[in-house]
RNA sequence: GCGGACGUGGUGGAACUGGUAGACACACAAGACUUAAAAUCUUGAGGAGCUGAGCUCCGUGCGGGUUCGAGUCCCGCCGUCCGCACCA
């Protein structure tokens, strides 16, 4: 009497049509329900969905379909990253359009993920390349220019001398141009910044409101707004023969208690004062253009060997008579930060000390550890940067740190030549990328009249489609017509901005654009209200600095410039983990593809080898799926094979949501089965069932499932609010395993009692409720299998009782010294001291204590009694 | 270099606020069913020891510490991963 296999392939297709014709996704604004806002961060379309997305967006989509099922009107919407690098580069090598490449991927993407089931409003759906986005983005680029919160200034970039063209840091590989191999050169150019320290204070302060946030997502972007407390002052310098000159040295620290320790002063390659060297001396010019031959990444310049350049001025100590420092540029210290000037002291600074040991520059320890003499207190390999005391510093020595910085601060201030600041290690965000790919930049540059903006009523800026892509450079400079343009205001001849903005600044506010996808302004402000913050936002840990920060600061402009009022732009985040695979290299060390090899498996070993020749392959280790390493798993091969359900249980079963999950075939097949197996549960739980109602006093097995069925969904309910997805598929096992041991088995036809049935009927109900989120098609069918009424989607969360939940009585561990020795079951919060008294009765305990005395009794209140002898 | 995390059986992991380590699953083994295989069902299991089904010892990357009690807290190592501002 088996029922047929569960073939996904006909269901999937079947109920994604029936929640499409019922409009079940669409979400509207003036629906009764409470509002929750449930997103995960919309995919770069790259061509195909990895596994990646398929993780994300089935986290997300059981967030929407629980807190659906919980009474909330729900918002999940879905969209697409659309501009940016790859289209050019897919336009370069194949000679496609990027607009096309572009929809081309997106119409795939969105097909797979149509096959996954997903409960999305499909009706909301946006690429920030559609214009009807983009000059909405010229709207609040124009709004943050009249704010005063969009500026231009003069930065570095990374120069390709010989494709001459600005490189992007990815593309800079060991110093060289990706594709030219010429050695890169940093190079100024004017660009178009965000004021995001104007909000300096507020993101920092702000962190500690946003407490469903991961707390190491909020101390990443603290350490990365880096606020700190210290002083700029002034160096007096004079000249190479202690020559009296006019000229002062600012430099920022925030130990100016080591001020005593300080045994020379750096200042970054492209401070003024070098570039000032350097007009003078062709040594300095061209150590500074040895600096400059790297990328501009911080990485770069900090892991890179420490190197200066002794200029012919030395620094007056300010508090030493007559001591002066030797002042370099050094290829360390970062123009960017503080006033691009630094005092070394070696001792207490580690990068200080590489440059000091290079150049054979003093080492001076000015703080000792308190358990340390000063006489005896040395610097060998390891600045000291711990707490301690001062020493070899005069009127400082015993000093506290802080009381020393306080003490150098107040004498700075008295003698006016320094003074306490803030110093933010946060920059402006700079947002002019020289490509074609990305929104322009509505402004026009007018030989009379300087930056005009193009007026609102000129906008969309569109980009033109008659480009090509055979020089290397942005294409918007080479269009013989596009950027040649009427000044707005003098009526002559200008040419328009041929930058287009970052891309982090598209995704900065699609969560806003969602609420009123098709209004004619950026947002309508009541309806953003009403919708944001995002109640969960969900998506991968490498955004946790630039895109959160970016979108923090876009709602803060956005508020000033009237387009929403909202302080925080998502309420909620959760970062999940990667999905990574095994790798396999060849005897020729080039990498297979999962379905190249086939894996044998004995006495714990795996083996590996190619299917085809037979070939040994070894097994590499688990990493993140690459193309390169060639160890990806497309998810159409996956959703074909098995379907959307048992690719989401896989997703979602074992490794916890914040963590690397493991690409398995034992992992999918695993699932697979266990879809089969609730299928076939469903259908021998159901002959087992009644509708009838469940009798007030139950007892025996009955009461037992009934208890099974309202705890774990009670389980399964938190674990998905918590997010803890993995212990929610833990806890269906459980209740499945439950279910099936309590169906009759054997040869014996006889059925199951009256009230057994009725809880049986129950618990299926739960059952199915408990996966439909997980499995939406799977809970579908199977709904329909057991004969409910209308579609699982819309039926509520199942009401648990709370009288089920707890038991009257509990087992507790008994601890001898702290090791289990036994166990004691008892009637729930029993008196101590009967506990006591019980445990002490035990015969291990009486054994395990001899004829020690009994010194102590620790009883835990229904976990543990140790007794303590 | 700087910043952030993670590390538990053969494997993925569970363990709520310091209270019975190994839930649940995968893989494995034995058995049932089958002509056979697959599928399915049942049973078993952290490691070591004791001559018996109970008990002892060891066990959460390594080394210390706090505590009646540590996977959990503290200090110091080791290893792996993520971010570093023009990849998205």
């Amino acid at each position: 009497m088996s029922v047929e296999r569960y073939n996904p392939g006909a269901c999937e297709t079947k109920w994604q049509q029936t929640w499409t014709d019922h409009g079940t996704f669409q979400t509207r604004d003036d629906d009764p329900g409470e509002k929750y806002y449930v997103l995960e961060m919309f995919p770069y379309p790259s061509g195909r969905v990895h596994m990646g997305h398929v993780r994300n967006y089935t986290m997300g989509d059981v967030v929407a379909r629980f807190k659906r099922a919980r009474g909330f009107n729900v918002l999940h919407p879905m969209g697409w990253d659309a501009f940016g690098m790859p289209a050019e580069n897919a336009a370069m090598a194949n000679n496609i359009h990027p607009r096309e490449w572009t929809y081309d991927n997106i119409a795939t993407m969105r097909d797979q993920l149509k096959s996954m089931g997903l409960s999305l409003d499909w009706s909301r759906e946006f690429a920030t390349c559609d214009v009807e986005y983009y000059t909405r983005q010229q709207q609040l680029f124009l709004d943050f220019l009249d704010a005063g919160l969009a500026y231009r200034r003069k930065s570095t970039v990374n120069w390709d001398p010989v494709d001459h063209t600005v490189l992007a840091n990815e593309q800079v590989i060991d110093g060289k141009g990706w594709r030219s191999g010429a050695i890169v050169e940093q190079r100024d150019l004017t660009q178009w910044f965000f004021r995001i320290t104007a909000y300096n204070d507020d993101l920092l302060a702000s962190l500690d409101k946003l407490d469903r946030w991961p707390e190491k997502v909020r101390l990443m972007q603290q350490n990365w707004i880096g606020r700190s407390e210290g002083m700029t002052f002034d160096f007096d310098l004079v000249g190479d023969n202690d020559a009296a000159t006019d000229q002062k040295l600012t430099v920022f620290t925030t130990r100016q208690d080591t001020i005593f320790g300080a045994t020379f002063c750096a200042i970054a390659p492209d401070h003024p004062m070098a570039k000032a060297a350097a007009e003078q001396s062709p040594e300095a010019a061209e150590f500074i253009a040895a600096c400059q031959q790297s990328g501009t990444s911080e990485e770069e310049l900090q892991t890179g060997e420490k190197r200066g350049f002794k200029l012919d001025l030395r620094a007056v100590h300010p508090f030493l008579e007559g001591q002066t420092l030797p002042v370099y540029i050094a290829n360390f210290v970062l123009m960017g930060y503080g006033e691009g000037a630094i005092f070394g002291c070696p001792g207490h600074d580690q990068r200080d000390l590489e440059f000091a040991r290079k150049y054979n520059i003093d080492v001076i320890p000015v703080v000792v550890p308190e358990n340390e003499d000063p006489a005896e207190f040395e610097i060998s390999d390891d600045a000291y940067v711990g707490p301690g005391r001062i020493a070899n510093s005069q009127f400082l020595d015993g000093k506290t740190i802080e009381d020393a910085k306080e003490d150098i601060a107040g004498r700075m201030e008295a003698g006016n030549f320094g003074k306490r600041t803030v110093n933010y290690r946060l920059r402006d965000w700079g947002i002019s990328r020289q490509r074609y790919w990305g929104c322009p930049i509505p402004i026009i540059h007018c030989d009379s009249c300087g930056i005009v903006p193009v007026p609102r009523a000129n906008l969309p800026v569109s980009l033109p489609d008659d480009v090509t892509f055979d020089v290397p450079g942005n294409p918007l400079d080479h269009h013989p017509t596009w950027a040649n343009v009427q000044c707005p205001t003098c009526q002559g001849e200008a040419r328009r901005e041929t930058d287009t903005m970052d891309t982090f600044v598209d995704s900065s506010w699609y969560f806003a654009r969602f609420t009123a996808p098709h209004a004619d302004a950026p947002t309508v402000p009541e309806i953003a209200n009403q919708w944001l913050p995002v109640d969960q936002y969900i998506g991968g840990i490498e955004h946790a600095i630039l895109h959160l920060l970016y979108s923090r600061f876009f709602t803060r402009a956005m508020k000033a410039t009237g387009h929403l009022d909202l302080d925080e732009p998502f309420a909620g985040l959760f970062t999940q983990g990667m999905v990574i695979h095994e790798t396999y290299r060849k005897l020729d060390g080039t990498w297979a593809t999962p379905d190249e090899v086939s894996i044998t498996e004995s006495d714990n070993v795996r083996t590996a080898t190619l299917i085809e020749t037979d070939e040994k392959v070894e097994i590499g280790n688990v990493e993140k799926m690459s193309k390169s390493r060639r160890n990806t798993v497309d998810p159409s091969d996956i959703l074909e094979t098995y379907g959307a359900d048992t690719a989401r249980w896989f997703m979602l079963s074992d490794s916890p949501p914040e963590r690397d999950i493991i690409w398995t075939e034992a992992g999918i097949e695993g699932a697979w089965r266990f879809v089969q197996r609730l299928w076939r549960l469903v259908h021998d739980a159901k002959e087992q069932s009644s509708n009838d109602p469940i009798s007030g006093n139950l007892d025996g097995p009955a009461l037992g499932l009934r208890k099974i069925a309202h705890r774990s969904l009670a389980a399964v309910a938190t674990d998905i609010e918590s997010l803890r997805f993995n212990r929610a598929v833990a806890h269906i096992y459980e209740f499945a395993n439950a279910l099936s041991a309590s169906l009759p088995t054997g040869d014996n036809p006889a059925s199951a009692t009256p009230e057994m049935k009725s809880v049986i009927g129950e618990a299926l109900q739960f059952l199915i409720q408990g996966f439909g989120a997980m499995m939406p098609h799977l809970g579908e069918e199977c709904w329909q299998a057991i004969g409910s009424e209308g579609l699982l989607v819309d039926r509520p969360w199942p009401k648990i009782d709370q009288s089920l939940l707890q038991d009257d009585t509990v087992t507790i561990a008994v601890q001898v010294n702290g090791k289990r020795r036994d166990e004691l079951t008892i009637a729930r919060d029993m008196a101590k001291q009967d506990i006591e008294k019980a445990a002490l009765a035990l015969d291990n305990v009486i054994r395990d204590i001899g004829d020690r005395p009994v010194r102590k009794i620790i009883v835990v209140p229904n976990r543990i009694v140790n007794v303590v002898a």
